[in-house]
DNA sequence: CAGTTGATTGGAACCGGTTCCAATCCGACT
DNA sequence: AGTCGGATTGGAACCGGTTCCAATCAACTG
């Protein structure tokens, strides 16, 4: 059916090495036979099957993200940079979409073995060492985004510092009582890390400050803005509620900003509000929040992955920083 | 270093076609014989090369999405309804990100050959009639999503009946004074389809009310809420601005929404603002809009693209309808 | 008991590239 | 003229599966 490289080989009258090197432009081929053979490769509209290709060089030409949740904006971003270092290299992604812990495990069972990819990036969920073995053994260049680990090249993100930032953001303004709304921090069945982070940069900063630690005024839900908004629903009608809240996320700040409005309090005058990621939306919505460059963090595990795969070395780690932004949902409380 | 299928044959003492009808699960293996091969392959722990095995098979087990703008909130949900069929197969998925037309180009010139994918889904994209007729020629089961062409299997968008939908609204609500702001009609590097047919609906419910067409009234854009926001200040400046305005995209709308507060103007009383996509924000900034059901486009070009891989027919058509969801930013115009 | 049948099996050929080794060619040197 | 070395070339072997064909074997038939 289609044509393959020996049907050049033929018509060109030269052994199918000669065609492959000219395909590979290799510098062992007379300028006489390279012409004679490029011909040809125009005359019969010949492309090597790149299949053959991937299986003679036991290359795939492939590289796996692992994303959970690839919907959320937050993961949207940084996969976006992860496709502007990819798209400029010679390597096809695949995204792997989880959402359940069955997907999450036959993720990670199944794509090391079957040299399916060349290379791993995996976005926030944390492998377990178990896991990291596994792929460590498989010889897969394996590079996490949002997570850390000292066998594993990695882009960090200091969510100790980010949280602590949020927090200390309030403090600084004025505020005392500060509620925290966050995703579930023991029961989450994939156990992000950022999550038990931030927690510990909100315990810090009002550590730091002096100001006790009110459990609650800490809520817990499934990552979604209507969650949220009912949990700060609660905290708000709490009897001697909280002047200002910090959301794990922005969206979670966006279901904040619901139930605020629901009960009527204005925002940020009876209310501030903080959330994390910096989302594109939220420059919209006038949202102080910590930016945690997540672009950023998907183009350089991206391009970790790609000097791991080129030349094999030994972990790196990347730590970006967060940045508070200011916008127009936190200001001193009202007394 | 790997382990091989001969290493396997070698080991069960049995000849490498048994050791591969007993890894397909073919029925041409006696009880014994099987047993004996699935031990040695636990012992080894051995896993088939995908590589060599989509070699053979003539296949990649890979379906390619060119998709423009991933990021954008609508790709992202059409993509989502890709990924919940495709999960659910033994295929995997390449998105082709594009956001330059050198990259569509190499896109459409590229992906076809070289066999890198067993199935390709084209998002909003429309291909050339050439394109087109060398994705029949390379035999590639292609689907359109947000698409159309007679010869290609496709799930449209009613984008003439959105756009009609979005403006009778309005006029029912007593608008005769209706701005529309639209992604670029003419010098839009992609052509994109549905620009061309909202606009249409917009003409045609204008022209059913008998509202005279006000050129004026009508700005096109780059799809972004700050340029979308730029073009509503022109239009709300006018001596005679319109009362309502319908935008292109959810998107754009808020870009129009942003305008009408920069200008002090009350939505819905002062100015009636109406969307399209039904993006997931939308709901949550209480946005009126056309729903086009991303989600289930995706799902539906997916099932589409693995039908006809699985059997190839001839192009098959479905029409998704578009629904007005009323929320709270249109109500008749203040007299 | 020879012949037939069907189930099971081994392994060569194949998929379409890459790569290595040996062979050939040609000009240069002695 | 004979020898040598570098440039160029042909093609077998290989990557690791699948598949088809021929061979084997046990059971069945008449």
């Amino acid at each position: 059916m289609a044509i393959t490289i020996r049907d050049v080989a033929k018509r060109a009258g030269v052994g199918v090495g000669t065609v492959s090197r000219v395909l590979n432009g290799s510098p062992l081929v007379s300028r006489r036979t390279r012409v004679k053979v490029q011909t040809v490769i125009e005359e019969l509209d010949y492309t090597p099957s790149s299949l053959a290709r991937r299986l003679s060089l036991g290359r795939t030409m492939t590289i796996g993200v692992i994303a959970p949740f690839f919907i959320r904006p937050s993961y949207v971003e940084r996969l976006r940079g992860v496709d502007t270092v990819l798209a400029e290299s010679e390597y096809d992604f695949i995204i792997y979409n989880v959402e359940t812990v069955a997907r999450r495990d036959a993720c990670f069972r199944d794509i090391p073995r079957q040299e399916r990819v060349d290379g791993l990036l995996i976005i926030t969920l944390p492998p377990t060492d178990e896991e990291v073995d596994r792929l460590k053994q498989a010889n897969i260049p394996t590079v996490l985004v949002d997570g850390a680990h000292p066998q594993i090249s990695h882009v960090m993100i200091d969510d100790v510092a980010g949280g602590y930032q949020a927090t200390r953001h309030l403090i600084d303004l004025g505020h005392r009582k500060i509620g925290y709304i966050s995703d579930l921090l023991q029961e989450s069945p994939f156990g992000f890390r950022p999550v038990a982070d931030r927690y510990q940069g909100y315990r810090n900063a009002l550590a730091d400050a002096g100001i006790e630690f009110r459990p609650e005024y800490h809520r817990q839900g499934e990552l979604s803005r209507r969650e949220a908004s009912r949990l700060a629903q609660e905290l708000l009608t709490l009897p001697d509620p909280p002047t200002a809240i910090f959301a794990y996320s922005d969206t979670q700040a966006f279901g904040v900003l619901r139930a605020a409005q629901n009960l009527g309090l204005k925002v940020p005058e009876e209310l501030s509000v903080i959330g994390y990621d910096d989302i594109e939306i939220s420059e919209f919505l006038h949202l102080t929040t910590i930016c945690q460059h997540l672009l950023e963090s998907g183009q350089r595990g991206a391009e970790l992955l790609l000097a791991e795969i080129a030349d094999p070395g030994p972990p790196q780690e990347v730590i970006l920083p967060t940045d508070l932004v200011l916008r127009s949902t936190t200001a001193p409380p009202d007394n």
